[in-house]
RNA sequence: CGGGGUGUGGCGCAGCUGGCUAGCGCGGGCGGUUUGGGACCGUCAGGUCGUAGGUUCGAAUCCUAUCACCCCGACCA
């Protein structure tokens, strides 16, 4: 891409009604525009993050057998009063509206009920299960307070899977495998050392549920973390009994901020058995099936990410979520190293590496402040002086020195670098 | 939902206390000088001051209502 085309522009300033690092990054650097309050639109290069980090999700829950489907944003209130979930008393969060006929409808800000009325039909025997179903879908959720950015907000994107399973043992096998799946979606994100299968509250759902925890000064969560054993208790269950059953001492815990980006709920038959979703077993008797449900936010975790890792500059994006593998900035118009820059961009994308191109003629200041704010992993120079030594120069993005080296080394060092 | 704050060109702000031709910076257009960390000079365009009422000869400035946004708290699947 080359950033005379790109339509977004970089700002210097951030708008003033924005508080948080996330949206005052995200907007100045044109990732994301403000519809309204706790509502974003994802522009060019804020989509692509939020793909990429979709793509990640998408090929861990694949490789656990996840098959992906997409339910409706709009609901049928009858499935909701079935669970008891329609009233605004027991869940406040809904965006209601109606059909013409003044039949109710709703904004589904999650899917257990839908998805378990879209599986139904296919569902009758032992034979049927286990299976993993999920979805990557916007949710609506009327929030009295949106904030923080896009780590809050009332229309968001979330990656929700279902678990169906014939017995507890085998729930618990699913249940184990898909938080693995977790972890390693984290680890790819950038975020893996920093992130904590967390105890927690289960809501609505159940008891207890495990959240996924990233360490995070503008999160809004306080967790107990010990550090060691890698788990953490979340502030709001936190007592001797729950310690006492996840085996940790009090006075190993690290009290911390942290932003929820993952969570985790076994349902048993809280749905099932209302919305009739059972199965005959072997010996011909009908069963519930036990579920599971799992969610991770995609533009929440855009948010959680540049809250963790920009810095003054600007953005910083991992080299698996970056829009761009390579911010290439030419300097100056000789005519030698424009050519010699227009090259390299073709070569770099015929080698597969995504590149977003400054040809624009402005100053080079200008170019490595966006390089900066942009927040690419890597940034390469071509100008007269690159030319002479017959190389190019490279920057990581965090990195305070630039390297000069050819360019069969760089497409070296990317690809070591991908993980 | 309780408390606090803010709405003035695309963005950041001044002007409002003590009413009466709406100003600055960034950004944008044009011309020129520049060219390795957001350059400089000149010039031009762009707002009727969130919205609706009211007071007044006269309102961005005062009054009322309303909408929106932000922060703290409560809430949070």
């Amino acid at each position: 891409m080359k950033a005379s085309q790109l339509f977004t522009k970089t700002q210097k300033e951030a708008p003033a009604d924005e508080v948080s690092k996330n949206a005052q990054l995200l907007i100045r650097a044109g990732y994301v525009h403000k519809e309204m309050a706790g509502v974003y639109t994802f522009l060019p290069l804020g989509l692509k993050v939020l793909e990429n980090i979709n793509q990640v999700i998408r090929e861990e829950m694949n490789a656990i057998g996840g098959q992906e489907m997409k339910l409706t944003a709009l609901q049928d209130a009858e499935i909701w009063k079935a669970t008891d979930r329609w009233d605004d008393e027991k869940v406040d969060v809904w965006f209601k509206t109606k059909l013409k006929n003044d039949t109710e409808l709703g904004l589904a800000p999650t899917h257990e009920e839908p998805l378990v009325r879209a599986v139904k039909p296919y569902v009758n025997s032992y034979k049927d299960l286990p299976f993993l179903a999920y979805q990557i879908q916007t949710k609506f959720r009327n929030e009295v307070r949106a904030k923080s950015g896009v780590m809050r907000g009332r229309e968001f994107l979330m990656k929700d899977l279902y678990s169906f399973a014939r017995t507890e043992a085998e729930h618990e096998e699913l249940y184990e495998k898909i938080k693995q799946a977790y972890f390693k979606v984290y680890t790819r994100l950038g975020i893996g050392d920093q992130t904590f299968i967390t105890f927690a509250s289960g809501g609505m759902f159940s008891k207890y549920s495990h959240e996924f925890q990233t360490v995070c000064d503008a999160g809004e969560d306080i967790i107990y973390l010990d550090r060691k054993q890698k788990i953490a208790v979340n502030e709001e269950v936190l007592d001797d009994e729950v310690l006492k059953s996840l085996n940790i001492k009090r006075e190993d815990l690290e009290e911390v901020k942290a932003a929820e980006v993952g969570n985790i709920f076994t349902l048993k038959d809280k749905y099932s058995k209302p919305l009739g979703l059972t199965f005959v077993d072997e010996n011909d008797k009908d069963q519930n099936v036990l579920m599971g449900c799992y969610g991770i936010g995609p533009s929440r975790l855009v948010g959680v990410i540049t809250e963790l890792l920009g810095d003054e500059k600007g953005l910083v994006w991992p080299v698996n979520i970056a829009p761009y593998k390579v911010y290439l900035a030419v300097l100056g118009q000789d005519e030698a190293v424009v050519k010699a820059a227009n090259d390299l961009y073709e070569d770099l994308q015929t080698s597969g590496i995504s590149v977003l191109y400054d040809d624009r003629d402005v100053r080079p200041g200008e170019k490595f402040a966006d390089a900066d704010l942009l927040g690419m992993p890597y940034r390469i120079v071509v100008s007269n002086k690159t030319l002479e030594q017959g190389k190019i120069e490279v920057k990581g993005r965090t990195a305070s020195e630039t390297d000069l080296i050819t360019t069969e080394d760089f497409k070296k060092l990317l690809q070591d670098s991908a993980v």
